[in-house]
DNA sequence: ACAAAAGTGTTTTACATACACCCATGG
DNA sequence: CCATGGGTGTATGTAAAACACTTTTGT
């Protein structure tokens, strides 16, 4: 096979992360190389032996040493001069992970990475900023008809967590009532015995997703679908 | 930048036709070459200035003479041994187009292409089945809830066909009445003043479907759905 | 007159929405 | 006892689902 193509096929992660009530990105600044200063998606280039999926887990790990549970490919993008070094691809891929079990390896030799809020991202290398609104309309839609938001949470967590980044993540209020009515009713929220105390108000009761009673759902037809105008 | 890379970038389209009231996939045949006799979806090689969108373009257009309507990035397949002579990624695509609207260039010297009913798909080279199965997937998905079925229909049309398009897609039976009260609700359909007489029985109103209108109360906030149990 | 496909309304059921007060804890 | 966040039920509106007969044409 004799094709003469030159162009070079690489993969980003928008990885998003949940704390403080906030959605956040988790970016990175190459501290040396052409584009010093800017932050950029978590990424790179494809080995000729490793598989997409492969390529983005190792680049994540490698630049900031998180392992999301949640992978997900989002969309490839092709535009000819989207880095002006030379024509690459980028096949992205969306990621959640709960920030509370990473620490960042902030620290290495060549890279600094940060969450940022998705309200307040910098200015970005390449289409990344592109890529962010495309992961996010994709988290977006996502959440309403998958039960992924959970991989953002502790495994154990009160209600108000659940209500909360819902609402974080589509931006409108959401009834109280209707919400854990509407969740409860799934039955893949298993209560648990533990509460947890912040210090003031009501201790909260945690509850568990129950992964497996979902996929057996699942598979009697069962969909998962929040509606909330 | 000097990165090793021996990876190839192709774009392959499922190219879905309706006709017959079945659902087709438009593939094509090598007729000589490394292939040859294996059955594949359309596609082929990006070339360094031109963008995914503009391959798929090019090459639908010189393997089967068609151009679709309707465009859509579906998933880029990215395993290591896809395609034996090499590392090639795939960026795949999903087109619709009515099959009235060509006649296949079965003529030339290297290809022939031919629809196949959806239910009926021969031995295709590469991973080209998963493909298949995975625009399919996204194709039932969609039409629930993106008005793309019209562009599977003449531009004038029968109710009856817009109700068989969806249940064959769906493979599902779908209520008469109730499909039309959905679908007139949404007012994005424009009464013609036209028949259309198969033979036998009543001769059938032909609609047109209104983008215009649709297009405007997308931007109201509208959002095509339609949900059959 | 009959076969074939088009066209048409009503009733029932389920789910989404709207809405406000009490409870348990810490300070 | 007050502030803070957690927990709960009901009534109303709206859309989905179920369901069968009449109309228009060709033969």
């Amino acid at each position: 096979m004799k094709i003469h193509q030159n162009i070079k096929v690489a993969v980003d992660a928008v990885v998003f992360g949940y704390s403080d009530n906030k959605l956040k990105i988790l970016l990175i600044q190459q501290k040396f190389g052409s584009t010093t200063n800017k932050w950029a998606l978590p990424g790179g280039f494809v080995k000729d032996a490793e598989t997409l999926e492969q390529a983005v887990i190792r680049e994540l790990n490698e630049e900031t040493g998180v392992k999301a549970n949640y992978l997900e490919q989002l969309y490839t993008f092709g535009a000819i001069n989207r880095d002006e070094r030379a024509r690459v691809i980028a096949v992205s891929y969306i990621a959640l992970i709960n920030p509370k079990n990473y620490s960042l390896k902030a620290d290495t030799d060549a890279i600094d990475a940060k969450w940022f809020d998705i309200n307040d991202i910098p200015k970005l290398a390449f289409d990344h900023k592109d890529i962010i609104t495309k992961g996010l309309e994709r988290l977006k839609a996502k959440i309403n008809y998958q039960p992924i938001g959970f991989e953002l949470l502790n495994s154990k967590f009160p209600f108000s967590d659940l209500e909360n980044l819902y609402q974080t993540i589509l931006s409108k209020k959401i009834d109280r009532r209707n919400f854990r009515k509407k969740l409860l009713s799934f039955e893949i929220l298993q209560e648990t015995t533990e509460f947890q105390n912040i210090g003031s108000g009501r201790p909260a009761k945690l509850y568990k997703f129950n992964n497996k009673k979902y996929r057996e759902l699942e598979q009697n037809g069962f969909h998962f679908e929040i509606k909330f105008a």
